[in-house]
DNA sequence: TCACGTGCATCAGTGTTGCTTATGCACGGT
DNA sequence: ACCGTGCATAAGCAACACTGATGCACGTGA
């Protein structure tokens, strides 16, 4: 049998336990049935791809792990969208969206969804912007808010998982945190490049990931001194009102957080962009609400981006 | 048994054949094996995924058709991932490109590659960009080279499918391709802006596609008048000096196309840009010729882009 | 309108696959 | 050196995925 999505499960499962009874027992199966999923996987390949006590990738096992997510989450969202099309309900809406990225305009257009949809049954669910994506691909969340900086009105460079539409839904000033009593928190503006040496806090989830900003300085540095994971952006903020990095969010945000002196980047150009994402074939209630987004912007409309 | 890469291969096939049992013959199957494969995946996913009589896809079946082409390419991209890691030949390099993409600085490249490996096997093989790509991604070619309009020293937006190593390989003017009877044929250099009403050639596998100018102008416009497929430049330069329509390519090669008067482009700022895409483990050979591309370059050097 | 042909669906039969349970075996810890 | 932990292997069995034969619906031509 060839290369079959159930047995890159195990594998992916394995892997993760670092243990093949452990991922038996996971996935519902017995030891012996994960022991021959690997070596079915391996006899197919012709690889050596774990190997066993400890349990690890082989070179060859390390470069499928690499595949196996995206395949797995592919046929995730190609389930999802055919599933999409017969349960969809026109009063709810799940909308999944990193922290940074539910800004005024957004909530806004929320609100005024509530006013033409009556009882409108809305779940907001806080994720990374990798989870976002996953969410809305998947089916977990009709509807997603993903940021980032960008120059003005480029879009986001959000990894291209299966048929999805991107559309701008907002453009804030970017802004660094800098603690209240940090040298250049005074400022009414600072330059990222002259930060590339500086300490910065590493919050991917939270904040713009640091190799985001080496890619659009087209510079090194940015080196982590803290490396935050999950979406609590007032910890963040503790954080670098505590003097233990610098972080960079748009700036309306910054200036709401406690301790916190929010500098705007003026160079390189840069905003810090919001981009609303759905499946191709949206559900009801998350079509309206992108028309609502997108209406709103008139008359510079950002266009619809598939890709 | 769940959405299966085999059941999703007859799929494709038995649309691409437009009947159930050409498809069985085209991929040695008997036709009930096919129809019980199809009936599978209508049970597994609940729905009616194909019209049979005339054989034609339902929506669900639509949207189905829209993701497994990327699945398949995905499982394809994997399974060479990994024997690439055991098949790699010093000595043997295949090297896929669009038409316009092979520019002096590449074959100087390759010369010198020549040059350092002594039995050098090379096969060259022209492509449309895609099947560059998927080339590249599924093994049947150890490198790539794919061309497009960006912004200096912008990277191409490259439909991102697994892990690949990208790196800008040349830039070089851009050009409109005027027959020498054409009013705007003498001029130093066109605004791309002033020709999106301008009677366009799309031909997407041979200069830059329409669409792409559209994006990189923001503005709508740019209708083809003729649809050319293939990777015949010579071919698309007849075309456009009997005035069929306009297309773009680099401008040190449309100035040596016959026939042809080639204006550089003035406005937005853009150059053709070449870029070599290879996979993240490369073969031996590949990896050396990356490196001489790359060499050549210094100092402007551009960064490798991994996605 | 009806008979016929084409082409997908369905059924029964069979070899193969993919589980389970039971047992073997190698390594690591004490 | 022993034992315990944890993956490999073997045997058995149920479910599956094919083939070949047949059924049936629709489209076609006189």
């Amino acid at each position: 049998m060839h290369v079959n999505p159930h047995l890159l499960r195990t594998f992916v499962a394995v892997l993760d336990q670092r243990s093949f009874s452990a991922a038996a027992s996971v996935l519902g199966y017995t030891q012996s049935a994960v022991s021959q999923h690997i070596a079915a996987l391996e006899a197919d390949l012709s690889t050596r791809l774990i190997e066993r006590r400890p349990v690890a990738p082989t070179p060859a096992g390390a470069r499928l792990l690499e595949h196996a997510p995206a395949l797995l989450l592919l046929l995730d969202a190609a389930r999802a969208d055919i599933t999409r099309l017969r349960h969809t309900h026109p009063t709810r809406l799940t909308l999944a969206h990193a922290p940074a990225a539910l800004g005024p305009a957004v909530a806004r257009a929320l609100a005024q969804l509530r006013t033409t949809t009556h009882p409108l049954d809305l779940e907001v669910r806080v994720l990374g912007r990798d989870a976002v994506i996953e969410n809305v691909l998947t089916g977990g969340a009709d509807i997603g808010l993903v940021d980032g900086a960008a120059a003005p009105s480029d879009p986001l460079p959000l990894p291209n998982l299966g048929p999805t539409t991107t559309l701008a839904a907002a453009e804030e000033t970017l802004a660094v945190l800098f603690p209240r009593d940090h040298p250049l928190a005074g400022r009414g503006s600072v330059r990222l490049i002259d930060l590339t040496q500086a300490q910065w806090i590493d919050a991917p989830d939270t904040a713009i990931p640091l190799d985001r900003l080496r890619a659009v300085c087209r510079a090194d540095g940015f080196h982590p001194r803290v490396r935050h994971r999950g979406t609590d952006l007032h910890g963040l903020a503790a954080l670098a009102a505590a003097g233990h990095g610098l972080a960079a969010l748009p700036l309306p945000l910054a200036a709401t957080l406690p301790g916190i002196a929010a500098v705007p980047v003026a160079a390189p150009r840069l905003v810090h962009r919001t981009e609303l994402i759905h499946p191709a074939n949206p559900t009801e209630a998350a079509r309206r609400f992108a028309d609502l987004v997108t209406d709103r912007q008139v008359p510079d409309r950002p266009q619809d981006i598939v890709r």
